[in-house]
RNA sequence: GUGGGUAUAGCUCAGUUGGUUAGAGCGCCAGAUUGUGGAUCUGGAAGUCGGGGGUUCGAGUCCCCUUACCCACCCCA
């Protein structure tokens, strides 16, 4: 006999966890839709060199590669991004600018397995490559917004940065060289607090006290809006660069408030930097204020150079990465999940043995009128099937014997309340909308 | 990748310094109840104690290896 098992870091969706986990992909989908972001998709398997293209020996170490049948060298993409920039040199010419894509798929790492990190899991991306117009930054923190809200979050904080702030001081500080390790060491500010973090940038990076003092005295400016970015103002000051990233920072949050995002839930953050040197300008974190210690549930930003290792087509963009598997997490720990293990709303029981053909008759009328529908395949016991019913997560079941097919009824059971009326099956609409409205679904 | 912890029934766990036939609660199945679930009672099925090797008269218990999971670190395009 062979042992069932899955490989580590591989996982099973029993649909207890399938279904929010679909719920969810359907949130995204719908309100990246709903901004004229369209569907694509690529394959799985790339050529190795596509996805070595960038990234170094770490990258190398979590990429799955192996030969094809063809002794063809192949790889597992680890990131839609990577997909996505060779799928832009590909088919822009077709496409024209700028595209604003989403793609919600499976990516692949060889990293260990922790809570919430796994080998396999889902990336639900969407960006808009060909335009730095500061509308495209804008739009991303709306839809960010937007999509926690239709998620059904209302405590949450998009912190934003603009990553030329901190390149333009470090240009100041002539430590330009250096930046992507003070980003690196700057990134875990919130984790490790300032000491380490002066430490590791005067260890891995030579940084000087002086330094590192304003680069941590950037950082640590926090407060109102308008005040943040009057106070970044003066330490920029000089830098063509760093004057930018705080226009864009002011761009940014007036064009957010126009559009009605509250100011408490789009806050500058000096500090956050991401661990990714490739962004080049607006970066975003998300962070649920109830339960802060998860980290960034959504993370995002804007590079300058999306294809550059594929084509000549100068290429910028920015986008967002909704991490999927993490902010399930977050929410089963919430208590934001249901335990329901059935999509279907309504329950009808097989009741009388002879009725089968009236059951499939009712059950096609309601799913016609939208519903979720689900007859009991075998006439057992009307208490064992109630059971069934009640630990499945139905909220309606349905029953009928005799009695009610002579009264023109049926009985009605709230599944959840234990309680029970009889309806008449005609008018069908008065009907429809009452088992409607039993199953929570108006 | 590094360090630590855990692994016994479907689930949560107990199992005394190694000792005969491995337990409990919950769940599951059946019945009490031939038109009504989450209550009660009765009965039942279910474990090669994660896997492999070793020590021993004897291993769920001790040792080694291995796999998976959890925690921390490293890293995170």
């Amino acid at each position: 006999m062979i042992s069932p098992r899955t490989l580590k870091g591989f996982r099973d969706y029993l649909p207890e966890a399938m279904i929010p986990r679909e719920r969810l992909m359907e949130t995204a989908r719908r309100v990246y839709r709903s901004y004229g972001f369209s569907p694509i998709d690529t394959p799985a398997l790339e050529y190795l060199e596509i996805l070595e293209g960038k990234g170094g020996e770490e990258s190398d170490k979590q990429l799955y590669k192996f030969q094809d049948h063809g002794n063809r060298w192949v790889g597992l993409r680890f990131d839609l991004t990577v997909p996505l920039a060779r799928f832009a040199a590909q088919h822009i010419a077709t496409l024209g600018t700028p595209l604003k894509r989403y793609h919600i798929a499976a990516v692949w790492r060889g990293e260990n397995t922790q809570r919430g990190r796994y080998r396999e899991f889902m990336q639900c991306d969407f960006d808009t490559i060909g335009t730095r117009s500061p509308a495209a930054d804008i739009e991303t923190a709306l839809v960010i917004h937007d999509l926690f809200r239709a998620i059904g979050f209302e405590r949450f904080r998009i912190r934003i940065n603009n990553r030329m702030v901190l390149t333009g001081l470090l240009e100041k500080l002539g430590l330009s060289d250096k930046s992507a390790g003070v980003l690196r060491a700057l990134d875990k500010l919130a984790k490790i607090g300032p000491e380490k973090v002066a430490q590791e940038m005067t260890e891995t990076c030579g940084a000087g006290d002086d330094q590192v003092r304003q680069v941590l005295q950037l950082a640590e400016i926090s407060g109102p809006r308008d005040e943040v970015l009057e106070r970044l103002k003066p330490l920029v000051a000089g830098s063509q660069t760093g004057e930018e990233g705080v226009a864009r920072l002011a761009e940014l949050t007036a064009g957010a408030s126009a559009a009605g995002v509250a100011e408490e839930r789009l806050v500058i953050d000096v500090s956050i930097a991401r661990g990714l040197d490739y962004y080049t300008g607006t970066v975003f974190e998300t962070f649920l204020d109830d339960l802060p210690g998860i980290g960034s549930v959504c993370s995002g930003g804007r590079y300058d150079n999306l294809a550059e290792l594929y084509t000549k087509q100068e290429l910028p963009g920015i986008g967002a990465s909704l991490g999927l598997d993490r902010l399930l997490a977050a929410m089963e720990e919430l208590g934001m999940i249901e335990p329901v293990a059935t999509p279907a709303e309504v329950f009808i029981a097989w009741f009388d043995k002879n009725r089968l053909h009236d059951y499939l008759a009712l059950a096609a009328q309601l799913r016609a009128a939208g519903l979720g529908v689900e007859v009991y395949p075998e006439p057992k016991k009307l208490g064992q099937q109630l059971k069934y019913a009640d630990r499945r997560g139905h909220r309606v079941a349905i029953i009928a014997g005799e009695n009610e097919f002579n009264a023109g009824t049926v009985q009605l059971k709230d599944l959840r309340a234990a309680r029970q009326q009889d309806i008449a099956v005609e008018p069908a609409d008065a009907f429809i909308a009452a088992v409607k409205e039993l199953a929570g679904s108006v």
